[in-house]
This record gives C-alpha cells, structure tokens and sequence, in this order.
DNA sequence: GCCATATGGAAAG
DNA sequence: TTTCCCTATGGCA
C-alpha cells in the first residue's frame, strides 16, 4: 500500500508493461468514463511518480494522473486481462499486459499546465534525486512538530506515516520536537536516511528499517511481520517492547494520523 | 449483515 | 479540527 516507494515502483511497472504501444483504455466501474473513452487507443509514452503521485503520459500531452490515496490500489500484471472483479475505476490493456486501478483518491486526465499545478505543491522527493535543501530550510524554520512536518507533502513528497514513524526512530528524535529544534546535521542525516531507506523500499516492494543488529531473530524472538510486509521498529508496535531498549513503545494521534515512537530511545 | 480498520488528502467549519 | 470520500478484508453476531 501506498507510500512513495509503491508508487515510484508502480510507475516502472506501468513503463515495463506498456510504454510506447497503444492501449486499450476503460473504465468498469462507470467513473472514469469520459477520461478512458478520451485515452482509449492511444500511446502511453511514460510515467513518473513525484511523492505519492503518479503521472503518465499519453500522446498530444495528455496526462494520467492518479492518486491512490488510502485504500487505493493499482495492479500491473503481465498477462492478458481476464473478468473484472471488483469497483474497478481504470483498466488498461495490452495485448500481453493489463493494469486494474480501485479505490483511488485520484484518477483524471490533465493538460500540463494542471500538472504543473499539482507537482508545484509538492515538496522534494528523497526518491527523485531532489535537492533537499527547501525541505530542510522549512522544517529548520518552523515551530510544527517534526512529526508533522515530514508527512506534510509540501515540505517532503512521499513520506507517509510509516517512514515517518521509522526514520524519527532511527534518527533518536521525538515526533513532537519542533522542527526548528533539531539540529540541521541531524536534518541531513535523516533526509540521507530517507533516500536510503525508500530506495531500499522500491527494490524490495516493502517497508524494511531494523538494522540488522536490531532484528528480532538476531535478538532471541520470533520474526514478526505485518501488512506492510517489513520489519520496522514502532509502526503500530503500541505497547510492544523497543526493538532496541525494551520500553514500551508509545502512540498517540497528530494530524489525525497514529503515531509511535519509543519514549526511551526518541528525545 | 455489520462494524472497524488501513501506509491519504481535500474540503468544510 | 472535524468530516467526508475511495475499497477490500477480517472479526463478530
């Protein structure tokens, strides 16, 4: 499910499966209509992602856009499609590859001046080679928790509540530090952190953050795994032991979201 | 069947 | 800060 690295992976995976042939374009579930019946025939030339938005060209710079915000998903398979199963908003076709779209909070076409609109919003992408230098500059100017600052997809694009959670651990910082109180060589390394930890991401197709000190096998316990299918220090541990230090890890709401952080260990 | 849940975000108040 | 929207799934009557 969707975080940044799931949608740089799905954006190679729609480019493997279709780029630079025509498609067949509908839409199942009725809601897409008018944009699949516009697309359908045409050529997909590529597709990007910045932050948790995906982009994909077509001819006459006409542009996909999806979000799949919560509950989405997007499913490339490189076999012809069988029978629609489901709420199906968007389905794409090749003759040797389809791709079912559900659920998104997003699914339109765009000229690019609407593009440009959306990625002028976002903040850099640690997953597109971005400077990072505005998102540090904000986060080192603002009173916010750094909690909320890292999932505020104008200050960084892709981060969700996962990586958030996972590189404030492994930064030893307190989510609810303000942003202007933590140092900036701190800033650096927990931004170079983020880049290594969702590449890592986009290669596996998971969310993985335990050193390998840290796993539970190397410390006596059973692996444990979850529905992001990683294995991560406090996301949604509440009240389990501290991978590192055995305190319970804490949780708590901001910005409507949950959020765990080892008390011990996060100051 | 009904309810809670989820890695998101925009709109309303 | 609260409300609402998108979908599928698993637990429980």
């Amino acid at each position: 499910m969707p975080e940044g690295h799931t949608i740089h992976r799905l954006a190679r995976s729609l480019r493997a499966a279709f780029a630079g042939e025509p498609v067949s374009v509908c839409s199942p579930q009725g809601r897409f209509a008018d944009g699949a019946k516009k697309l359908d025939g045409a050529t997909m030339n590529s597709a990007h992602a910045h932050g948790k938005h995906l982009f994909a060209e077509f001819d006459a710079d006409r542009w996909l856009h999806v979000h799949l915000g919560l509950f989405g998903r997007f499913d490339v398979v490189e076999e012809p499609a069988g029978p629609v199963r489901g709420e199906v908003r968007l389905r794409m076709t090749s003759a040797r590859a389809h791709a079912d779209l559900r659920g998104p909070s997003a699914c339109e076409l765009l000229d690019p001046a609407a593009k440009e609109a959306i990625t002028a919003r976002l903040g850099p992408d640690p997953l597109r080679g971005d400077d990072p230098e505005p998102a540090l500059n904000r986060i080192a100017r603002s009173a916010a928790p750094i909690g909320i600052l890292l999932m505020d997809q104008s200050v960084v694009a892709g981060v969700g509540n996962v990586y958030r959670a996972e590189v404030l651990f492994r930064a030893g910082v307190d989510p609810a530090r303000p942003g202007r109180s933590v140092p900036v060589d701190v800033l650096q390394a927990i931004w170079a952190d983020l880049v290594h930890l969702m590449t890592l991401g986009v290669r596996t197709g998971r969310i993985d953050t335990v050193r390998p000190e840290h796993e539970p096998a190397a410390m006596g316990r059973a692996p444990r795994s979850d529905d992001h299918g990683g294995e991560v220090y406090v996301y949604r541990r509440a009240g389990q032991a501290c991978l590192v230090c055995g305190t319970p890890v804490s949780s708590g709401v901001a910005a409507a979201r949950n959020t765990f952080w080892c008390p011990t260990c996060q100051r």
